[in-house]
DNA sequence: ATTCCTGCAAAAACTTTGCACCATG
DNA sequence: CATGGTGCAAAGTTTTTGCAGGAAT
């Protein structure tokens, strides 16, 4: 499931990038924080604990660099800032959306397979190809509509 | 299908706020350019010619009043905006969708109900009851097929 | 050795806030 | 005339960039 140092390593190299601790640290947190949605600076924090002397900018240009490796996945919760979580379908094209819950503010990720007829219609209707979505839907989750 | 002057003060004062003429001038701005998705610094431009004296801030500030009236809706384009286009549901509940081309960057704004039966399945099988989604779908459009 | 990477600090880019003055109802 | 709004400038946030030193191949 997850990319090891080695394979990370040939990834680099296939595009003229070097393998370093601090890159090796920034994917290992996104990895190990599967189904979060972290920002830059949460990552920051998280990776200073095994690379204390990584700076910030570091770690946006790593985030950039794992996000046009299409190891990571970009989200934007529209709270001012930008997240990242580690890509679930590198492999396959499982696709995942996110509920947000608008009392707690909780963030459900979800598989569905359903986009794809939509995807159909908009091929045919609009003649556009898709080639990607970003979807979220807004509600109120299970533990907040008895409240 | 727009709002006047008179709904507009209407919908203002409900909630304590006066009409002034930098509200009514952002206000028409976004209702002229339906179907753009106008940043800040955009709407700023265009105001200025009907009202030269406004300062960046108050369009900042009528933005969010007019997304908090339920006037505007937000989109993100991940280019580093946040952008606002005029609300056309405020009657009807049908929402709408962007296809975003990944070449020319185009934006295409499509309705479509088939997203329901998929809000359905997440009340079915997960209790969440969605209220609302923002939908997203990046590809090739047309135009750019070809080239 | 060469090329690429990093940390730091400074700058950039977008948005918000404080305050004195002004306009609306 | 009381309340709320505006413009300006300053400050705040998040992200990017320049550069000299440092690490990887």
């Amino acid at each position: 499931m997850f990319v090891n140092s080695e394979e990370f390593k040939k990834i680099l190299k296939e595009k003229g990038f070097k393998l370093t601790t601090q890159r090796r640290t920034v994917l290992d947190v996104l990895q190990r924080n599967e189904g979060k949605h972290l920002t830059a600076e949460e990552i920051y924090e998280i990776v200073k604990k095994d690379c204390p002397e990584i700076g910030l900018a570091t770690v946006y240009r790593t985030i950039q660099l794992l996000h046009e490796l299409k190891l990571i996945d970009k989200l934007n919760l529209d709270d001012g800032y930008i997240r990242y979580e580690i890509g679930k379908f590198n492999n396959d094209h499982h696709h995942h959306h996110h509920l947000i819950c608008e009392r707690c503010g909780n963030v459900i990720e979800v598989e569905d397979d359903l986009m794809e007829s939509i995807e159909e219609r908009f091929q045919n209707n609009y003649d556009f190809q898709v080639t990607d979505h970003k979807v979220k839907f807004y509600g109120i989750c299970r533990n907040c509509k008895d409240n």
